[in-house]
DNA sequence: ACCATCTACTAAATCGGGTTAGTACAGCGT
DNA sequence: ACGCTGTACTAACCCGATTTAGTAGATGGT
């Protein structure tokens, strides 16, 4: 039992003979167009003690064989060959929920997000899968649409599945389980939570930056919302850097999102009311893409004109961000690339499982994205 | 045997006491912003043979009035609750391997998607995932990305893993398999595979109807790429409802999508063609949404205006649809519902799991969502 | 001739739960 | 006293693979 899993499955995936399995009889057709290829899946998938049987050796030597055990070092290459043939000629799948139960390892992990249309969710998950696929994982996921009761019921299902590891993503986390848990922008120190975050300080900085220089003074702000796990420090880091800047922040130019619509309506209606306050302002910071959409239909419909009226910022670099028109300018995370890294971080502390969960945090950089939503400030003498 | 495992768990899903298991010690503290409930897991899941012990039964006791077996009939109430209590107490969970590998069920699902960070496939997940969790179901997901090799191996993998059934989602399908297969927008007729699919007829009737009514009859069209599962039926559609309004279609305003990418960059390069060739036209049916963005950005850079000069329809009705500016006009696939109606008929198809796999189609209504991209022809006076 | 060492395997236990075919005993009728 | 019917359970096998502790038999050294 001191040798882990990993590098057995490892040795089968890479087998491709192994891997092949399972399908049989393949007729390939000319595949005349939406005309299906035959192909016919066998009856019969053979156990380890039939294939045993028609070898005439017990299941003992066959799985020592397979995996490559130290123990089948004293068997000689040719037995050894029979087998591997045998393995082939019979595409013999080792069942995953025998090898499960006993290994007490299921090669999944379970990814917990807002919401998988989201996306947010779906850029991150794209890097999680990237990396977990890549590596011989599966995984579940589940939305919880912020409810809180399914926050907490999800792991639960998720450790009674067994999984290895869980990935949360922009979930509010205050657990401590037994296995590996890693957060993509979860901010909570939690022991055995390793948390992959964005560097807020830097995203605030270059964002109020940007604006500072393009000569906005009155910049109106849309915070997030209470659940979401990034609406204290991104507007902890705003008021920082604004502070920084020299860049005074009027409480009337602050709005926040109400709600749990992952539309833009919400951006439009914190707008409005930023609007609604008649007090000036030549730059809008939202908190994510969706709102900044939002908020350039409000501005629109208020007969301003974005840019040149008053400049927007998103954030997140959601897909549909440079699709607008204008194409907006925001703040990128790299969702992709946390999502890797959160997959990368489970794997990591699956595999040098002990006690070694001192959770920790890990930092990736954002960057500015600079498209059409932004523009000098316009002439002071213009006033609404 | 004869009984199936899904109302057994159904009856352990339903009664909380067993869900909520696993948890121990909550200590939860008047939850300081970002300070940690502690919550921390119990170490020690209790196996079905534990349980036993303390109770002074056999395994096979408890097993019998947990699961509610007929057996069970003969065994008295008293005796019954007192297992039922200490099930409670000890918090017994069964060990889902080790009931899977009895079972021969998984209560699991695989879906496989083009690109889980593309909207459309993450809307249909997201109907998937609300029928299949609130059934006891968990689900896998795999992109393929296009690549046939992945098109190919990821359902083995799923098999390998025991899924009870396989949802594949805008994913040409060939293949019958050992389990129920489910496509949504799969048109193959593949012996066992259940198509669920948009009633084409209907939407490009009313895409068409709605721009031939507003005047236009110099209408240009992108086609969806090959490897789509939906670019030839959304297309011989089109040609029959052209035909039926009796509006001719030009040869030299056909584009078709080329590449591989989800970014509207594909509608944009495709529409240049369009333009390119000169010839003039009022209205514009892309083949998806993400490509109509792109043509929109394409029209304004050759000084169009959308939908003064010509109007835009898309197809699909992705969420960044409603949020573009203008709000793009385009059929409606009710993608969450056709997720959900997926999840139903693999979970019926896996229930009374039988030779029926006879396949079959099942159709959902398109509806035409008009916003701002389309109105009325411009004058014919007017040339380019 | 005898023990040690290798070689080439295998029996049996284990993971955790589900199921079938019984068993042991009580009570009842005759 | 004998069988019969229930009642209240349980032994033992099953799912399929992994792993430990062995066991036969061959070879070698002295």
């Amino acid at each position: 039992m001191s040798i882990s899993c990993a590098p057995r499955l490892a040795n089968i995936r890479l087998l491709p003979q192994i891997v092949c399995a399972r399908l049989r009889s393949v007729t390939t057709k000319k595949r005349a167009k939406g005309a299906a290829r035959t192909v016919r899946m066998g009856p019969k998938p053979v156990s380890l003690k039939e294939l045993a049987e028609r070898l005439g050796l017990s299941p003992a030597t066959v799985s020592l064989v397979i995996n490559r055990s130290p123990v089948a070092d004293s068997i000689p290459q040719d037995t050894k060959d029979r087998i591997l043939a045998a393995v082939r000629k019979y595409k013999y799948r080792p069942n995953f929920f025998a090898r499960s139960l006993r290994a007490q390892r299921s090669f999944t992990i379970g990814v917990i997000v807002p919401e998988v249309s989201d996306g947010y969710s779906a850029s991150v998950m794209s890097g999680v899968e990237d990396h977990l696929l890549q590596e011989g994982y599966f995984y579940f996921v589940a939305s919880h649409r912020h409810r809180a009761d399914l926050i907490d019921e999800y792991p639960r299902l998720f450790l009674e599945r067994s999984v290895d590891g869980l990935i949360a993503v922009d979930t509010p986390w205050t657990v401590s389980l037994s296995v590996p848990v890693v957060t993509v922008s979860g901010h909570n120190q939690v022991k055995g939570v390793t948390n992959i975050v964005l560097d807020h300080v830097r995203a605030a900085e270059i964002a109020l930056k940007h604006l500072f220089q393009l000569g906005h003074r009155e910049v109106a702000f849309i915070k997030g919302q209470e659940f979401s796990s990034d609406t204290e420090v991104r507007w902890s880091n705003i008021e920082k850097a604004a502070r920084q800047l020299g860049l005074a922040i009027s409480t009337r130019l602050i709005s926040q999102l109400q709600g749990d619509s992952p539309s833009p309506e919400l951006g439009y209606e914190a707008t409005r009311k930023l609007l609604a306050s008649r007090q000036r302002f030549t730059a809008l910071f939202a908190f994510n893409d969706i709102s900044a959409m939002g908020a350039i239909r409000a501005l629109r419909e208020a007969k301003l004109r974005v840019p040149d009226d008053v400049s927007v910022v998103g954030f997140d670099d959601i897909q549909s961000a440079a699709y607008q028109n204008p194409a907006l300018t925001t703040v990128r995370q790299p969702l992709r690339e946390m999502g890797r890294i959160a997959a990368e971080t489970v794997l990591r502390r699956i595999r040098r499982s002990g006690p070694d969960s001192q959770g920790g945090e890990t930092m990736v950089e954002p960057k500015l994205i600079i498209r059409e939503t932004t523009g000098r400030a316009p002439n002071r003498v213009r006033s609404r």
